[in-house]
Formats: C-alpha cells, structure tokens, sequence
RNA sequence: GCCAAUGUAGCUCAGCGGUAGAGCAACGGUUUCGUAAACCGUCGGUCGCCGGUUCAAUCCCGGCCAUUGGCUCCA
C-alpha cells in the first residue's frame, strides 16, 4: 500500500517538470514539508561542519529530499554520523521556520554578501543562490526561511519547528549537476529521508529491503534466467539462460496470438542495414547517431590500399573530383543544406568537418587540371558501412516498398519480434531494464488517415488486454507532443502534420476515455507519441510500451500506395510495441510477481517428486512426467532418494510453480498430492484432474 | 559520458603487508524418508586486469575494466 503512494508521488513528478508555482508550493503534503524542512536543517548541519559550504538548492523528492551543496571536501557516508549529530542538535533547539519577505535588490545584496544558504554573512558570496535568484520570475514574492542563525532563500513551506521533524536518516551522496544541466559546476548531491516518526522511518527502510528482494538482477540470478558475461559478450548484452528464455517464448506465444487475431502479418528482417538506410530515415542525421552502434566497415583494406598506392596524379584529380562534387556546398551557406544531405556517402556533417577552407582556393586552380573521372570515383567513395539495426521501421518500411501498395491492402499491420541494439552510455546500463541489445514486440501499421483513429484505438486496446493478463492496475499514457522551438531541430519541419496528428491522437484518447496526461516537447522526431508508463510493485517507475505516430519517415522513403482516384498517397505509420521488449518487460514481471510467476509463465511449471525411488512410485510417476510433456508443460522430475523435504525445499527454492507429490497412498488412490509454490501443500486430487487442470490454467494464462 | 562507492570460489560473504577461509551449490558415497534442507567426504581461487612502492602486495599507490548508487541522456 505504502508503495502506492510512492508511486502517486512520481506520478505527480511526471506531470509537474516545470518550475513549481507558489500555487503548487503551497499544496506541498505534510511529509514533503517535513522533508524540505530536513534538507535545510541538513544544509545547517554541513555549514556548521564545513563552513565554506555553498549550497545550490534542497527541495523534497519523491522518498527523502536533497541538497546540492559545493564543497571542498568530498562528503561520504563516513561523514553521515557527524552531520546527523549536527542535525539532531537543530532539531532539538526546536527553532521555528521564519517566513522573510525581502525586496530583489535586499536578496540580491545578501546573496552577495555570502548570507544565503548560510549562519551568517560570509567572504564568499552566496553565488549558487543568485543563480536561483534569476529564475524567480518577476513579480513573484521572494522570501527566505530562517530557522536559528541559517537563512536560506526558499519559498516554503515549512513545517512550523525543526523540532516537528520526527526521523531522518541520510542515505547516499551523489553528484548532480547545478540546475541540472552539464554544462554547469558538478555538486555533491546529499539524499536523505524523513518522516513525521520513527515507526514511518522504520518500515521505509524495511520496505526497501523488500525492494532489494525483488530487485530483478537479485532474482534472475537466483532463478537462472539470464547472464550478463560482461569479459565475452559485453556490458548490457544479457543472456537469456533455458529458464528465461522460456519466459520469452511465452511472450512471444502470447504476442503472436494476440496479433495474428487482430489481423498482423508476421515479418522477418536482418539486424544490420547500409548507412544509407539511416540517412534516409533521419536517425543518423538527426539525434540519433550516438545511441547506434559505430558502423562495420566493409571493404576498407581496399580503400585504403588504393589511397597509399595513388600517386601525385592521383592525389591532385580525387581532390579536383571532391571539389566538383562538393561545389554547391561550399558555395551555399551551410544553413541551405538539409542535415540528410549526402554526398558520395558523405554526410554533411561530416563534409564539414573534413574540408578546410583552403581547399576551396586550390579547387579553382585544380579545376584546369584535366582528368578521367573513372578512376577516383570508387577510391573517392567512403567504404560500405553497415550499422546494426537500432530500431526496425526501417527495414518495415522497405518491406512496405518491396511490393506496390493499393488502398486495397491497408491496413497493412507489419509484426516483428525484432532484435535491435542500441549503444546505451555505460551508466546507463542496469540490468535487464536499460540493455544494448533488445528484443522489441514491434510492429509497423501502414494507413490511410480516415482509417487513423481506428488503428491507433486498436492498439491501445491491445495494451488493455495486457495489462489485464499481466494484473497491471496502475499505468499512465503520457501522450508527448512537439514544440514549436524544436520545429525543424528536434522535429520534423512539418508544422501542420504535427497539428493534424495530434490532434487525432488526443481525439482518440478522449474518446476512448484512457486517463492521459499530455507531455509536449517530448514526443519522437517523427511523430507524437505515447509512452506507457508503469510502476513495479517496488515502486521503480518505467516506461513498458511505446505507440507513435509517425507522418514523416514513410515520406522519406517514398513510401506510397494508389488511392481510389489513382493518385499515390503517403501512408500514415503506426508504431507499436505494447509489450515492449523482452528484457524490459521481463525485468519488470520478475519485480512484479518477485519472481513468484504464474503458471503459464514460470519456467518451472510441474515438478514430480516421489518420497523415494521405489520402482512402483517411479513406474506410476513417469507416465504422468510423459503425459505433461507431451502437452508441452515444462515439466521436470526427481525421483532421487532425497527426503521429500530436501526436494520440496531444493523445489520450493527453485519457485517450481506447481509440485506433483507421489507416495504410496497416492499410487493406491490413483491422485497426486499437490503443492504450489508459496502456498503449501492443497492436498491429493485424481491425477486425471490435476493434469487437466494444469492444461487449462497455462492455456487460459490464468493469473 | 560525469561523480562516488564496490570488485575475494558458481552464489552469499569473512579475512589480512608474510603464499587464502566459511556456508550454500557442484561432485562421490552413505541414507529409502509424506510437504522448506539427513550425514560423511572431495573438488573448487592469478583475491577484476595492468603497472608501481616494498625483502615480500589480495591488502598500500596509480591506471584500466566492470558493477552499484546518483547525474546527464533516453527508445
């Protein structure tokens, strides 16, 4: 229950990303003031213990609070004991939080003199807060809060003393940097809890502990699902060991199910595709670049043996060659030239990095040279690259342009359970939730616009029926739109498309009565989009399923079918991908079931044991073993001589979803005793029925 | 990528400037048992990697790699 509320608070996190109005200040909870409160009195602790401590700016966040403070000394937890002495001794003074309303030029003034975030007036001025002081809009009251000798700029709320902070606790140092953004000084971020009392204390740490518990990278080890071999396979690429593999073959089952139902056809596609591939689809080009994998150069030995072997000759004419192809760039301003642009495989962006000015001045000279232009074309040329694939509507869409398209054939719903990689920075990585190689539920749906709202109400649909199957009560569709800023840079310069989509996809959700909340600058280059998002039990919040809309790249592509009146018409795509993919989503269910999975998943579905090896317990064990297997149950036996609860244990421990217990009494009666994991033994039944039983439960995906 | 912490057997973890230890797992045996662990034995480690200091380094120092917690980024 507790968990809920941590999860309402990112909830109100992810609505709230701009700046807080007093408005919203004022509707600070209880325990957020509590908290707030607690970061000054930790920034007076720190002040006092090092007094040229500067500090930029402490606010409550969803479990504790922070402050971000500049330091000379490298605070780590050793230090902890000292500062929450220092604390304790605010606390216990009991000062009140004094509300100040100052004038700019008065907070301005004590800024300078070092006074904020401070005992008192100091050499160095308080130069983080006169930072803050500028994104105070004008006309806003400013005001500071005072608690003892500390004077912080802060627009409150406080609770009234520092004696109403019931239980604290610091918990991690971490640097972050100065209003978040990199180009700013690096602080030394302090996170801390607090709670009106010990008790509240007391259980946020014990659920953190059952945090850790379920924490997936815990329990896929444990359970033997995958493997992360970081010295041969490489960071953020997991293997999927038999257990986990099997969870993802009941994913796929149940995708391919679902989508063949709702009228998908099945493709297949390569995982890596030309460059030009991805100059053409905007994503190298555009922002995308970093994230790719560094391309695989074919045929460079060549290139480059031809280049040590020409001559000055040679030199002179593939420079002359580069300048021609070249000459309408350099003669436009570099503004004139769409970030696509390529020539001779090079991009712009790189064309600019490579031609100094001067080569401009020698390419008139060069030009009264004469040439054969056969010979440099190929060593002029870059070499193949080839790029493993980061996404696969790429290769959808050349699917799309394989075969001529009528009206007649859309929707046409392109499915693939697509393996991409994606270069992750390497803090990024974490577990199986941030990967470099991802197995997408991916789909491409190519329509007309009148056949828009269907389809993308189709998908959320779908998403629905998930979530059901998967018991997911709590989600949240953020539907991202564009900017007008990023027209152009971030987005496709395509301002009236980006209206008419999005204006289709809010009518869609409105209509279908989804609870949203809209998100603008954030959606894809190509398109709005909505991201759904989830919180596992343990209160980690991520996005699972994505669903865009894309009104660009088909374009790019030249992607068109013949409409009725004979004209060719650019579809609309769709992109989808409700169940994300595997290593999210498997992530996600092992933290949601804390890897108690049910039947249809579990990797371990049926375990027989028999009180011993008997040949008359084996001989009426194995058929059933046979039995289940051949309806393609996962199922296992130990007939070993173990005591029956060194098997249930080793089972149990294993979280064997259903365990088939077989002893004499069970062989006379013609049953099974059964026992399911976490439940305990639910007594013998007619081994007939228990076997139907199992077979229903995995084909309905009870929960 | 940035900041910090961590890295000892398959797993969980102890330990220390003088050539490394436990439990579990694995393997071999004994045990034939009614719902979460019977007993004995054996195997297992370049103490993340590279370099430096030292008579001597798993331990101290530096670099690198990886993981973790954050930041930034994000599909």
């Amino acid at each position: 229950m507790r968990l809920c509320i941590f999860a309402s608070l990112r909830y109100k996190k992810a609505m709230e990303s701009e700046r807080k109005t007093l408005d919203d200040r004022q509707k600070m909870t209880e325990l957020e003031r509590i908290r707030h409160s607690a970061a000054h009195v930790m920034a007076t602790a720190i002040v006092r213990l090092w007094p040229d401590a500067q500090f930029a700016s402490g606010p409550a966040v969803e479990n504790g609070f922070y402050y971000d403070i500049e330091l000379s000394h490298r605070i780590s937890p050793e230090d902890f004991p000292a500062i929450e002495a220092e604390m304790k001794k605010e606390i216990k003074a009991n000062h009140t939080f004094e509300k100040i309303t100052v004038t700019r030029e008065q907070a301005l003034a004590d800024a300078k003199a070092g006074r904020l975030g401070a005992l008192s007036a100091r050499g160095a001025a308080s130069k983080f807060k006169i930072g803050n002081l500028e994104d105070i809009p004008e006309g806003e009251p400013i005001t500071y809060y005072k608690s003892g000798d500390f004077i912080d700029l802060c627009a409150g709320p406080h609770v009234l003393r520092t004696g109403n902070i019931g239980a604290y606790k610091l918990t991690t140092v971490a640097s972050a940097y100065y209003k978040g953004d990199e180009k700013n000084p690096q602080l030394q971020r302090i996170y801390g809890t607090a709670f009106k009392n010990k008790t509240q204390l007391d259980e946020y740490f014990k659920m953190l502990e059952e945090a850790k518990r379920r924490d997936h990278r815990k329990i896929g080890q444990e359970m033997g699902l995958y493997a992360i071999d970081t010295e041969f396979v490489g960071p953020g690429l997991p293997l999927w060991l038999p257990k986990g593999a099997a969870i993802c073959e009941e994913l796929e089952k149940l995708a391919k199910e679902t989508e063949f139902q709702a009228g998908y056809v099945r493709v297949k596609t390569p995982h890596i595709a030309k460059e030009k591939m991805y100059l053409t689809s905007g994503h190298l080009p555009l922002l995308y670049a970093e994230s790719m994998f560094p391309p695989m150069i074919l045929r460079e030995e060549k290139h480059m043996t031809k280049l040590a072997e020409s001559d000055e000759t040679n030199r002179i004419r593939r420079t002359r060659a580069l300048v021609e192809q070249l000459k309408p760039y350099l003669e436009s301003p570099k503004g004139d030239i769409g970030a696509s642009d390529s020539v001779n495989g090079f991009t712009w962006k790189k064309l600019r990095e490579f031609i100094p000015d001067h080569l401009k001045e020698m390419g008139d000279q060069l030009m009264q040279l004469s040439f054969e232009d056969d010979v440099f074309n190929e060593v002029l040329s870059e070499p193949e690259r080839y790029y493993l694939k980061a996404m696969n509507c790429p290769h959808h869409h050349r699917i799309f342009a394989a075969e001529p398209r009528s009206y007649r054939d859309l929707p046409l719903r392109l499915a693939e359970y697509g393996t991409c990689y994606r270069y992750e920075q390497s803090g990024e990585l974490f577990g199986l939730m941030r990967v470099r190689s991802l197995n997408m539920n991916d789909a491409h749906i190519y329509c007309m616009p009148e056949q828009f709202a269907q389809e993308f109400n189709a998908v959320n649909e779908m998403y629905l029926k998930y979530f059901k199957i998967f018991g997911i009560e709590k989600y949240v569709m953020r539907f991202s739109t564009s900017s007008p800023e990023g027209m152009g840079k971030k987005y496709v310069n395509e301002p009236e498309l980006w209206k008419q989509t999005e204006d289709m996809v809010r009518q869609v959700l409105i209509n279908s009565k989804i609870p949203y909340v809209e998100v603008p600058n954030e959606a894809a280059f190509y398109g709005p989009k909505i991201d759904v998002q989830v919180w596992s039990v343990i209160g980690r919040e991520f996005t699972l399923a994505t669903n865009q809309v894309d009104f660009a790249i088909p374009a790019k592509f030249g992607l068109v079918y013949r409409d009725k009146d004979n004209t060719d018409k650019t579809p609309l795509c769709i992109h989808r991908a409700p169940l994300g993919t595997h290593e999210r989503f498997i992530g996600f269910l092992i933290e949601h079931y804390a890897g108690n999975f049910p039947l249809w998943l579990a990797p371990d579905q049926v375990r027989v044991l028999t009180l011993n090896d008997d040949a008359a317990l084996v001989n009426y064990a194995q058929p059933i073993v046979n039995e289940l297997r051949a309806n393609f149950v996962r199922v296992s036996a130990d007939f070993s001589t173990d005591p029956i609860k060194a098997k249930i244990a080793e089972a149990e421990k294993a979280k064997v979803h259903t365990m088939l217990v077989i002893g004499g009494r069970d062989v006379e009666a013609g049953a099974v005793s059964v026992r399911l994991h976490g439940q305990g033994n639910v007594g013998a039944k007619p081994k007939g029925e228990v076997v139907a039983d199992i077979l229903a439960a995995i084909k309905e995906r009870r929960a």
